[in-house]
DNA sequence: AGGATGTTCTGTATCGCTAAAGAGAACAAG
DNA sequence: CTTGTTCTCTTTAGCGATACAGAACATCCT
């Protein structure tokens, strides 16, 4: 019950492998008569076509790109942004008959980085440059793209992004101008042990990170764009476990309730602003009217939401990042592009 | 600038391959000194351990599974049937630390099934068990696994289904005995050419699929079996370009203009009759109390919308899809899931 | 006739890795 | 002193395919 190779199909056409190997791929290198004889003995004997494997091995090739994940598989298909993102990787892929790879390697489960080692891949393209997953890639000595503005200086990939920091800091000065002096952020947690959903001061939280070395983080260049766009407001910080609409809302539990709630709420993304929303409803509060809420990413649930935030081009990362590993000459190979302010009626000036 | 591998960390070290090779893969049969030492020259050397290809070929396994879908993928990340599926068949590939590819194989394209000969995995897992590209990977002599009751009698890969004709049966039935005559199904395009958004009766609809041989598709079961549900009424049938809100609100369209309007629409997939009942509210018409809406799937849009479905267990396919594909010792490899009838508000007794 | 050219097919050498068997040394037991 | 055992490392033989360098033969030109 052994599998069926060109070797096979030669030996009982009395041809040499190579013949076989023609037949499939070099139709101009035998006569058309011969090569109908071998395809259609192969198929005759189940034969249908190289084996991918093998022909990877002796070209150095798979024409295949992974799409490596920090979160759970599931996070990466329900997150909007970052369906948007893989979408529009995906459409330059499939456009140019290439195949994606989907891997996931948490931080927190180091052994899941063994799938980077283990992935039949050309390149690998990832949100953040930061996670072990790109680095283990470059170990390799393969191609990576990342989309966030989260890699240390020294680092050495290829990246699409925006300037995280400037767009944060006009979300920040956008609440200043409207007079909030008084301003929750919610960001989500960033290494194990952090501690959630407690209002804490700003400074407390970057206290923390500079102890935990986690100086570079993928939300973490806004997050210090938005403090220093608020300079001088009193800023506090809540922290949820993950980056989703349900956090956020558990985040504006614990502002909301308070006695003395901020004037403004900001989100260092869309999903969590979102979820504080939520939570705002629950308590009959309107955004813009009660409290001013701002997001970041410009999802499609924003727009019906009204919710203010800084639109990136998503789709143009997503779409440059495969560009990027498929064409290994472009030159340009650190891009940033524009972002934008999106005022909406979530935010309004304090009363 | 050639490549590093484990022969020349062999040389550089007077060791044999084989040492380098166990250095990583079997710890037990090297003295740990001296596995450190090829470890750390490795490392030094910019080699990071064994090639994917390599490894792949010799062991005859990739430990990757591919998900082959029929539409662009923007589809596949889009629709939610589509992302529940695949999110609960990826959630368990990765618990086994499973790779998945995500490959597009669309009957527009028969170049696009060259993606299924050229992918280095060990399994295929498709929705439907009628498209050609799990019949291209079943003649690789690849284990498949299909999900939708969509293929010929003589089709002999595993699947995970629900009995889409019964379950169309009881949506049929159910308008059935709510006093609905005049029923307007949309369906969505089945083969290039077939005539869009226009109504036409229902064995106009039947000729032509036998006419173009189109005797299994993946919506036609249940087609069929609301078709036998609602025995006796008067059906029409519009179809739409696509599987897809933007189509469903298109039909609407047609449907909801004409003069006599139907008592009743129902959707082959609840996409199509969410957007049927986006048409509606544009009209602003009252889904079930001006005109009965049910749909098929249950996706989590028509909990909110009051939509009367077909539920059916998305996530249990996905992940048993994944089981089978992961496990070819389980005995049971061919299984039929319950479905059940929701019914909330889009449906009404007819006036 | 002799050489150049073209067509069609064949052999060989890898691609990078690992299962399996083997070989040499050290040590213990009989 | 033989035999067996254990530990450590090496040798051999591919996995299935394709690049490359011919070889055999027909064709064409001068």
């Amino acid at each position: 019950m052994t599998r069926i190779t060109q070797r096979d199909v030669a030996k009982v056409l009395g041809v040499s492998v190579m013949t076989v190997s023609n037949a499939f791929n070099r139709p101009d290198q035998l006569s058309s008569e011969l090569r109908q004889r071998v395809l259609d003995r192969a198929s005759k004997m189940g034969y249908s076509g190289p084996d991918a494997i093998a022909r990877h091995l002796r070209s150095g090739k798979t024409n295949t790109y992974a799409v490596v994940f920090e979160e759970d598989l599931s996070y990466a298909f329900s997150d909007p942004f970052s369906v948007a993102w893989l979408t529009a990787f995906a459409e330059v892929m499939q456009h140019q008959h290439a195949s994606i790879m989907i891997l996931s390697a948490t931080a927190a489960e180091p052994e899941s980085l063994q799938a980077i080692q283990d992935a039949a891949v050309d390149g690998v393209a990832g949100l953040c440059g930061n996670q072990p997953a790109i680095a283990a890639a470059r170990a390799r000595g393969l191609p990576t793209v990342y989309c966030s503005m989260s890699e240390w200086p020294s680092g050495d990939g290829d990246y699409v992004v925006i300037d995280d920091y400037s767009a944060g800091h006009d979300i920040g000065a956008h609440l200043h101008r409207l007079g909030h002096r008084r301003v929750v952020m919610v960001h989500e947690a960033m290494y194990p042990g952090q501690s959630l959903l407690t209002e804490q001061p700003v400074e407390d939280f970057a206290r923390a990170l500079d102890q935990h070395r986690y100086g570079f983080y993928r939300t973490l260049y806004r997050a210090r764009g938005i403090v220093d766009g608020l300079a001088g407001a009193q800023i506090s910080v809540v922290v949820t476990e993950s980056n989703s609409r349900d956090s956020g809302r558990g985040a504006g539990a614990i502002i909301l309730d308070r006695k003395d709630r901020p004037t403004a709420v900001v989100g260092v993304s869309d999903v969590l602003a979102l979820g504080v929303m939520d939570a705002c409803a629950q308590r009959g509060l309107a955004p813009g009217i009660d409290i001013s809420i701002a997001g970041f990413d410009d999802v499609p649930e924003a727009i019906t939401a009204g919710l203010t935030t800084i639109r990136q081009p998503v789709r143009d990362k997503g779409r440059i990042a495969a560009e990027l590993l498929l064409d290994p000459e472009r030159p340009e190979r650190r891009i940033t592009l524009p972002h934008e302010l999106i005022v909406r009626s979530s935010t309004r000036p304090v009363a």
